[in-house]
DNA sequence: TCTAACCTTGACGTAGGCGTCAGACTCCCC
DNA sequence: GGGGAGTCTGACGCCTACGTCAAGGTTAGA
């Protein structure tokens, strides 16, 4: 086993990086959103880089997508597998296994890519509603400030 | 005061038209975010077409910007500005009031449009992650098979 | 006029996503 | 080896966004 000597680091610094609190960290562990950290002697959890990172994705998906904690869960297991690839050895026996694993993996991306996708051009109607909408109260202004201008009555179009 | 004799629904098909339940029509009601509704001499609710909009225009929100009804609120309320300025007669000696008014909704659309549009760039950069990624795990699967067809033992890079 | 379908308010329940103690243990430095 | 800062595991609390009865009133058609 390939001992990876990455600077590990304690829940506090963790949550200060990521800005989540420790609670939210034990939550998402306890969640299966986190994978189980390493400990210290005492029993103090120790968190790698990786984790770091896993923490900000799952953040942004709660905030990007609005989803629930177990939709984001099987999302980013897709990402635990990249990982376990990675860091196994790769004798040609397992060829297959990972092969299937890895085929899991692209199935979970591409489904979270047409959910992105889909979110992302809907963003996209709505922007572009708000900008009509702008515009529409702009042109009202408008005619506003010339029925001021005429001091007559009217009614907005 | 101009009556619109609308076709008015019940709590019942406004729900099965939006795909809310009647419960959330009267939560909403009940937090602002809705408009008290006409009612039948009974006191049965008889909601507008406009109503109905706004109903999906909240879903949409909640859906797309994943954000708390009570931001939602304050977004939504600049489209009420909007009905009574439509609505009202125009005396000039108006015209400033519904100028303030205007003011304080293009603020509110604005305000909207950052969000949106922060919202958009954020999911086109994660919508460009994840597309990184399925060429990672693509040029990974060809280089699996190319492994296997080599039988050899190698480390993915 | 009767009845089935619909609606009313009120009140309690619930799931998700944490917050907030309490009491005990660990780490690290002087 | 003493102590302050950091961490541990429960366990209960809380807010949001509704769900789910219950008990009764309303509507509309036969």
């Amino acid at each position: 086993m390939p001992e990876q000597d990455e600077a590990y680091l304690q829940i506090g610094e963790v949550a200060e990086r990521t800005g989540v609190t420790q609670r939210t960290l034990r939550f998402y562990e306890e969640k299966g959103l986190l994978r189980p950290p390493s400990r210290m002697d005492g029993g103090f959890r120790l968190y790698s880089e990786d984790d770091v990172k896993r923490v900000e994705r799952i953040r942004k998906m709660q905030d990007l997508l609005g989803i629930s904690l177990a939709e984001i869960k099987e999302m980013v297991e897709a990402e635990g597998i990249l990982r376990e690839l990675r860091a196994q050895f790769n004798p040609a026996a397992e060829l297959p296994e990972k092969r299937r694993q890895l085929e899991k993996a692209i199935e979970a991306t591409e489904a979270q890519h047409q959910i992105v996708q889909h979110k992302t051009k809907q963003m996209r109607e709505m922007e572009s509603q708000i900008e009509e909408r702008l515009r529409l109260f702009e042109r009202w202004m408008r005619e506003l400030e010339q029925m001021e201008r005429d001091a007559g009555v009217g009614t907005l179009s």
